[in-house]
DNA sequence: TCTTGACCTTATACTTACTATAAGGTTTAC
DNA sequence: GTAAACCTTATAGTAAGTATAAGGTCAAGA
């Protein structure tokens, strides 16, 4: 299969797909003789596997751990769950800090006044010592 | 003031502040005989003035901005409330991104022993078409 | 057969917002 | 006098791609 069916089976691009391959996220595709990448079941299903786990939130070096940890027969399925769990966190922790930055700013909206004048709340907010 | 105490004063690390000044964010402030960049107040005020507006969450090309908004007197403080209407609405759909995260990760989570066995449904849902 | 457009290839630069490093000059405290 | 703690610049690295250039290949239509 060429890259471009590749990218449309997996949803990622076909550029991220030979950047994963320039990273070693993925191993090289054997070469058609014209040179193009001919990709076989299992790079497919791997490079799949990375769309979704990017998706979930998953750095490109977790990412390589839960490659490994799929490869791996003799996984334990506690290292997943651990790397999941901590995961759920680092996501929780942004969630706190995005809605305590939209507190402050939702509270500044309400007290500029959207008009032609220059006072504002919010620059004035900006400025303060 | 030295950029150091510039630091300490502004909340920003003494590396940035020589970064906001590489591109442009602000301007080249005076030296000292000796080369070292002594702060005038307004130049302080700006940074603190960075300081804060990154924290709320503005890029640095939205801080650019910002600062015009700041340092014009005949602002219209509609354009302030716009752009920060703007800021909440991509904070919202930050948000509801990370939970949606964060629900199929907890769901999956919730399926997976996390012991010493190799079955675990997170890679398999990692794994599945 | 020719050509046009849609592919494919590589290498390189750009993006965001810094952070780190190297290599050197200056100041301050003991 | 010297060592630590500053300051300076230039350069490279980070994450995770995206964009561009410059070229090779392939399939369909006139």
């Amino acid at each position: 299969m060429k890259i471009s069916d590749v990218a449309k089976r997996t949803g990622l691009d076909a550029k991220t797909i030979r950047y994963y391959e320039s990273i070693d996220l993925v191993g090289s595709p054997p070469r058609r003789a014209n040179g193009y990448r001919e990709y076989t079941e299992q790079g497919i299903q791997q490079l799949g596997f990375l769309c979704k786990a990017r998706k979930f939130g998953f750095s490109i070096n977790e990412c390589r751990v839960l490659l490994g940890l799929w490869a791996n027969p003799n996984r334990r399925s506690a290292e997943v769950h651990g790397l999941v769990t901590e995961k759920v966190r680092d996501i929780d922790a942004h969630i706190l800090e995005l809605k305590s930055m939209k507190k402050v700013l939702s509270d500044l909206l309400a007290q500029c006044p959207g008009d032609d004048s220059p006072n504002c709340s919010i620059i004035s907010k900006l400025a303060a010592e």
